[in-house]
DNA sequence: CTTCTCCATGGAAACGATTCCATCATGGTT
DNA sequence: AACCATGATGGAATCGTTTCCATGGAGAAG
């Protein structure tokens, strides 16, 4: 194990001070011969500058934080995949967290790259404004992927109600509907359910009920529109994040209201539990009930029948959040909405 | 954005030294009232050590790397959910890369970290020893999970081969076989593989294909050693770890052989390619051809039919890594085997 | 020839923690 | 009463880098 060659060595084998070691190595200015000599004994030496040093000296750490809900989720997966790419042509470290959907895990794990210095993180969030006050105040560049953290309930719940409907409208919202002052890189939420719900509308579906998951508020809520005015309260129901209780939910679902004949699911999670479930209760798909899952995953195709989804593209999404919170340097960049598709397989059948 | 507070402005306004302010924080020894004062006046500060200059310091970076070879494999999800929920227990940072396979990214990935000063590390590994020497010889902890690096090509071939077979043996290696100092945490292969074609075997089966992606030597040495002495090797087939080559290998294989009864996929993308190269080829599961799959994930159970597995404990295997690489402040820790579970679900029949 | 400018260069400070070592006070022992 | 052991304490060194600043020499402009 032997110990790696620090600048002054560099320095000393070249004959050079420190600080033109220094300047050569980072592209400042140096004479033709010197600069010659010292890339030589550089590589010579096998010399790699120290992150330690650097990272002290300019009092940040480089690269990035990713927070993710949970990486057993195909998505977080494929998300994770694309700010890994990013980073990767980038050369800067990726220091990652799995939040469990928790804010009180997603808090300490801010806690922790606020103590490690990292500055720049992505997150798929789970808390709310509150949670990510600290790190927005501490200076940190944050960008918001998949979500957006909901809005921390006000003085006046009546105006915090509000700008969650405003949020729907990703394109120009009011600054009251953004109230942390991130960018943040999302699917087209709002496009995508509707075009699902318009394609079972169209056939024939009436009842269609919502399984939605943590963090699933704006689907939910785009869904709500999409459906109009009056919706069924029972065909709206929530998992906690784990594949226990999407079952549950799921399963509820269907025991509780016979009379449905149509699911989307908020998230592949979701998804996967609405099938389970279905076959449980001996519901076939489709000709029993209709199912689209928000996320394509590979196994989508797998299922029998294959399932109809709405794909958002994942690896996309973190790649371009990771360029984002790389290219922060200059001014606060602009938020990105991705589109989605509705993939048609063969889980939607026609209203029996 | 306020700037943090230091150990210098915690020891003015408590009226001591920084070195006394360390102390007290890092459980040294002070007198009970200056402890209060000082644990009083830093949480009034909400002083919180950097770890910057701590890491400086100490010439190394807390917590651990972890280098996976594609986080959209489920399996690697598990394993890295595993990692992080022991590293979150014990407060450390994980730094992430994932090198699709290619030991060339492993290189340069060994190589971030290094410069990060990162000296813990658990990797899933591609390259060969070669590869993983310069991380060992930098003083580098590292542990391997789930595969083990293939041992370079050494001056006799012979030689290399007989280590590669002992390696199967996962109880006691020759000196041999396991080129490199580290410790490891995998499945028992073997077994697991053993036990699915006697499965096979049992259920009639004598054409049983195995198909495999990268890294998995193991799986297919056990594979050999389970079928018995003249493996037909055209039914010995290799993806290169994308979802499209693993397609077309099973396809491939589907085609030039149309005797074969029963596959052995090495993991789930590889099991997944599998069953789409069988659909689309209109050869049904299990009357056609039996599959079982290594790897155990949700989505197992949402085929139809569901799918036989051989089922590894990628979470605890991801944990107990973690573990290792943590406590290796004594000695070199023991390496583990994991045990595999054949879970049989629908996708075996009798041969027709 | 003088003076001014410009550039290459090296010394030294700074970053924020840990830790070695010297100092000092206290209390017990001979 | 002199001495020693013990424990609390603070100053200063250290880690490896970047960057500020002073220096010195060379060439240009006067």
């Amino acid at each position: 194990m032997e110990k790696r060659a620090t600048i002054k060595d560099v320095a000393e084998a070249a004959g050079v001070g420190v600080a033109t070691v220094s300047r050569v190595l980072s592209g400042g200015s140096a004479s033709p011969e010197t600069r010659e000599r010292v890339l030589a004994v550089a590589a010579q030496l096998d010399y790699r500058p120290s992150a330690l040093g650097r990272n002290l000296r300019q009092r940040r750490t480089g690269g990035m934080g990713l927070l993710v809900p949970d990486l057993t989720d195909t998505f977080y997966g494929q998300l994770a995949e694309g700010v890994l790419a990013c980073a990767r042509s980038a050369g800067e470290p990726v220091v990652l967290g799995s939040t469990g959907d928790d804010p009180e895990q997603e808090s300490e794990l801010i806690g922790m790259l606020l103590e490690q210095s990292v500055d720049r993180l992505i997150a798929v969030p789970t808390g709310d404004s509150d949670t990510w006050a600290p790190a927005i105040r501490a200076g940190m560049t944050v960008v918001f992927a998949d979500r957006l953290p909901s809005q921390a309930v006000l003085e006046d719940p009546g105006a915090a109600a509000v700008g969650d409907l405003m949020l729907l409208d990703g394109l120009a919202p009011a600054p009251r509907a953004r109230p942390l002052d991130a960018p943040s890189v999302v699917a087209d939420d709002r496009a995508g359910i509707r075009t699902a719900v318009r394609y079972l509308r169209g056939l024939g579906h009436k009842r269609i009920a919502f399984l939605g998951g943590p963090g699933h508020d704006r689907r939910e809520a785009a869904f709500r529109e999409a459906v109009g005015a009056p919706v069924d309260e029972e065909l709206v129901v929530f998992g906690t994040g784990s594949r226990d209780s999407a079952y549950a939910a799921a399963s509820g679902l269907f025991q509780s209201r016979p009379d449905l004949s149509a699911v989307v699911a908020g998230g592949n999670v979701l998804g996967e539990a609405a099938v389970l479930a279905a076959r449980e209760l001996d519901l076939r798909v489709p000709q029993d009930v209709s199912l689209v899952m928000y996320d394509d995953v590979p196994w989508a195709e797998l299922c029998s029948p294959p399932l109809t989804v709405i794909a958002q593209p994942g690896r996309d999404m973190g790649y371009r959040a990771a360029e984002l919170v790389l290219r922060a340097g200059g001014r606060r960049p602009r938020s990105v909405v991705l589109p989605t598709e509705l993939i048609i397989r063969g889980s939607c059948g026609p209203h029996r």
